[in-house]
DNA sequence: ACACTAATTATAAGAATTACAAAGTAATAA
DNA sequence: TTATTACTTTGTAATTCTTATAATTAGTGT
């Protein structure tokens, strides 16, 4: 609460300066994402917020999501699975995923950025940035297969 | 051609071992995957194989691919676009994708091994494997812009 | 060639996302 | 304040990608 506070009013300042309006539906979306410890779903949010927006529609998730990656608020992620995740921590570092239950956990890495300038000479691209995944098992789906055999 | 041949071949064998029929259609499909220079979506493969066989279902093209991926032939890469693109090239090598247009180019660099480990060790996680994309703009794209303004 | 089983086909179904038009709402100016 | 304008939301339909299903077809080993 209190660290996302000043990253919440960051964040509408953002949108405000770029002449984007805050509805509540908005705001709820943004403060969501930012107090999220997850990387949520379009329809993770739309449940999340029904309760407070009964008549809200998903197409206004998707909007908003949207607005948001069009301003650089949040990033996109898709992975293997059907429906992209979501999210809002812009600040530098990495994922780990687990192939057993999908649970997607922060890691934090020097940022490789020597990567990025060897590729931009090898291709000739003006590079902006990169992702990194790193997939395995997770601990909890490690013992559970071990009850399994 | 002759370099695909010999992988071709290779590949053939691989699903025979593993007890895969080898149809004139997954053939097909397979021969395409080794030769094609980009990264095709499933419908990119359906299109391309069309004249050869009109009546061939897309169920076939993904049947074969999920086939192929199972087996460890092909990888599946999931980007910001809606669909799929298929990689039969398992060399390890990383992709530099073009934000403008879309383009995907392969590019060498040492495998991340070190981030692995460390992530393992943070994490708890079995690491199998990683991704890593960089994002930029490509040099066509650039002369585009330029030309634009 | 036969029998067994897997693969293909055509189509329907499913899920995620987007498009669209109507109604609502915030910002701005008169 | 009121009117105007442009942006948002809403509800629903449409679109797209992918998977499921059932009937038919076709590989493969003997």
């Amino acid at each position: 609460m209190t660290v996302s506070d000043h990253m919440l009013q960051e964040a509408v300042d953002k949108l405000k300066s770029s002449g984007v309006r805050i509805t509540p539906q908005r705001h709820a979306v943004l403060e969501f994402l930012l107090n999220a410890e997850t990387h949520p779903t379009a329809d993770d949010i739309y449940k999340a917020l029904e309760g407070k927006f009964p008549n809200m529609s998903v197409a206004t998730v998707y909007n908003n999501l949207r607005v948001f990656r069009e301003i650089g608020l949040v990033r996109e992620l898709t992975y293997g699975d059907s429906s992209s995740r979501f999210d809002c921590n812009t600040s530098k570092h990495y994922h780990i995923i687990c192939e057993s239950c999908g649970k997607i956990v922060d890691f934090h890495y020097p940022s490789l950025d020597e990567v990025e300038s060897l590729a931009e000479q090898i291709t000739g691209f003006d590079v902006s940035h990169h992702r990194m995944e790193v997939y395995g098992v997770c601990h909890e789906c490690k013992k559970d297969k071990k009850q399994i055999v």
